[in-house]
DNA sequence: GAAATATTGTTAATTTAATCACAGTTTAGG
DNA sequence: CCTAAACTGTGATTAAATTAACAATATTTC
């Protein structure tokens, strides 16, 4: 089990390395990638080493394979699948954000409790009542959900996920849920970050 | 100056006690806090040490004294402005539900290329050309942006960001960017917020 | 009003993450 | 073929963040 931060920031390296593939780099130092992301080069090689990968001396990594051995780490071999639960404006430009993203991960049904969005397809997408959510969790296979409700409702919402079989939870409500021990969830909340950049440049000026 | 770490968790703080507030809880105990924020009752009150804020031994801390003082340290006094970049499905959704919440982080103008949104108001916001960046920074002082420009204008628009005298930068584009020193950048990565739920539902199953 | 209980504030210890420092390769140039 | 230069991989070290431990203090109970 990988640290969470090396975990980040390999998913990072990824889709840097996916940039540099398209410009037709095949190699990459160290130092190259570590300028790309705000971090050291001792950082990068420690990140790397974390997940075994050995370059060829002198010539810096190898594009194509870091990218390979990045996937056989972070990526399920048969892929998983995604949910979006709540289809509101934050819901529905994230469901149209992924689309086609990521092969691993594929958003395959969203949910709603409001009658007007039922049935309607988002991107290829269709939203569900939330009433069928272990239904459909259970039929397709559903092991992700990303939480888009109204804070009201999270932390309602987040047990029936739990109930349902979720097993990873990402989650975009300003309310911290708790779910059960197995079930991994990360948060952000958007207002923390603004109030962060905040501070930092209120002390900045001082 | 505090850890980042710190300001994040004071920030959630401030959002569970506001709750209280409302519930009519006058007065919260480290560990009711703690168990609101998946973290410890040590670490509330190291956090609330760092504020320098004494509660009134055994009665626990004074929900609005407290919220105040979270306000001493992360607040301006005369707020700041916060202008939002680039117009599509994220920069919509953010600037609707901004509108309103925090008092002293307003977000008061928009910016995009598309001649279709220039002019548009959304929840009472304009869209100016993003042309006129500097002059609108200047004018309307903003010290801040949320970047949710696509990723290939990513980079160029930032060093226009930077010119114009923005001072902190939210950063939702997927691609890193390189700011002067005096800037402050947080950045945010949806995919790799998934990627790593994915990793870490993916190695609980083994 | 003494003892038991509950909670804070803080020092010390521990854990985790990042950085330093350098030996070990490989390549290039003479 | 020898030396210098450029990078990598990693043990050792340092720094940062978290947790444990506990004295100090207020409150309740009897
Ligand atoms: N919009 C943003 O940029 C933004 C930013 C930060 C955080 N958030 C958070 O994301 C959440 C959604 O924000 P939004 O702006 O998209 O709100 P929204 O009101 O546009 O959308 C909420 C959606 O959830 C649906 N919903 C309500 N109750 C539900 C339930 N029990 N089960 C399933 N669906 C339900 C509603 O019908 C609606 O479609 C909120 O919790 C908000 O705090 C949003
Ligand atoms: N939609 C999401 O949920 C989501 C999630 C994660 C990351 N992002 C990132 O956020 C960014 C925006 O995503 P989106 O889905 O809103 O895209 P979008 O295409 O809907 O919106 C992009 C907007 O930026 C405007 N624009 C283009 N070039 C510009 C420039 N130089 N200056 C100012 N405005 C400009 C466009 O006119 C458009 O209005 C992307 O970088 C994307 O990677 C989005």
């Amino acid at each position: 089990m990988l640290p969470e931060r090396t975990v980040e920031r390999l998913s990072e390296y990824r889709r840097s390395l996916l940039q540099c593939l398209e410009e037709g780099k095949t190699h990459i130092f160290s130092h190259e990638l570590a300028e790309l992301h705000h971090n050291t080069a001792v950082q990068v090689r420690r990140d790397i080493m974390f997940i075994g990968y050995t370059s060829m001396q002198r010539k810096g990594y190898d594009v194509r394979e870091l990218i390979n051995v990045i996937g056989d780490i972070l990526d399920s071999e048969q892929g998983l699948n995604v949910a979006v639960i709540g289809v509101g404006n934050l819901g529905r430009a994230i469901t149209t954000y992924f689309i086609g993203k990521r092969s691993k991960l594929n958003i395959i049904a969203t949910f709603d409790v409001d009658t007007t969005k039922i049935d309607r397809v988002i991107s290829g997408v269709k939203c569900y009542p939330l009433s069928r959510l272990k239904e459909i969790v259970e039929k397709e296979d559903i092991s992700i959900a990303i939480m888009t409700v109204p804070a009201d409702s999270a932390s309602e919402v987040s047990t029936q996920l739990v109930d349902s079989g979720i097993k990873g939870v990402l989650n975009f409500t300003t309310v911290p849920l708790q779910v059960a021990p197995d079930v991994y969830m990360d948060e952000y909340d958007m207002i923390t970050s603004l109030e962060k950049v905040a501070y930092f440049v209120k002390t900045a000026r001082t």
